[in-house]
DNA sequence: CCCATCGGTCACCGACCGTGACCAGCCCCT
DNA sequence: AGGGGCTGGTCACGGTCGGTGACCGATGGG
């Protein structure tokens, strides 16, 4: 059975808000969504995840590996070759984060709309 | 059917881009899942998102209100009361950051270990 | 000899997050 | 009459985080 755990995301000292903190981020959602489509290199990881810079992606990734969230894979070669995977606990959070994102796709209409009554009135 | 709409999160310049951003963020999504039990008051809230500071939780509720997903009501009282309520759009983020959220209490164990696994050998 | 390729790192800067102090307005208590 | 409490904030201040542009090492190709 999935326990109802003693954890608390609400709770100011759990250590599951430490984890929510991290996931519940623009760049690190869209690495994610990146990655459920399988293996990738670094460059087409960046080139997918339009506008990310090299330095906010390597600390993205190295915070999800450092999670067990993704595998990293370097190859000694010249020019280097490094290929990053969503693990398998990192492809159960896929899931939720792809909602997510597809949720903005979805919705973008109506919070664009919303947002143009909010401010033509304020 | 659910159109697949030409909005897309990882093209950078995609309105819905900025709803990502806004919604995958930890503050939005810890008020989001609290409010998803009903109407509440600020200082209420306030107690429930434990650690989160007035003036963030003021910050994140305009924000909210502006992407019409949260409705505020103000009575004129002394001392004064405001209410928050989740919109029926803001129902719809609901379930996707409910899903997040206890994805982080569910797998907290296995990232904790991850994380010391990670942080011994290096 | 020099440039391109790849996966980064580094110094710098501005935006955002968190902290503590303070506010208005009316009530109640002394 | 004066002082404190209640609520939903705001403000000034610092520290941390995200974003930008320059640069790197090692090798293959022209």
């Amino acid at each position: 059975m999935t326990q109802q755990a003693d954890f608390n995301v609400l709770t100011e000292t759990c250590p599951s808000r430490t984890s929510l903190s991290r996931i519940a981020n623009k760049w690190t959602a869209m690495v994610v969504i990146v990655l459920g489509a399988g293996r990738m290199r670094f460059g087409d990881l960046r080139a997918a995840v339009q506008g990310i810079s090299p330095k906010v992606l390597t600390g993205t990734l190295r915070d999800l590996e450092r999670d067990g969230l993704v595998a990293r894979y370097a190859y000694a070669e010249i020019p280097p070759r490094v290929e990053y995977e969503l693990t398998a606990l990192g492809h159960t959070l896929h899931t939720p984060l792809h909602a997510l994102g597809r949720w903005a796709e979805e919705n973008i209409p109506e919070v664009l709309a919303a947002r143009e009554a909010y401010d033509t009135l304020r």
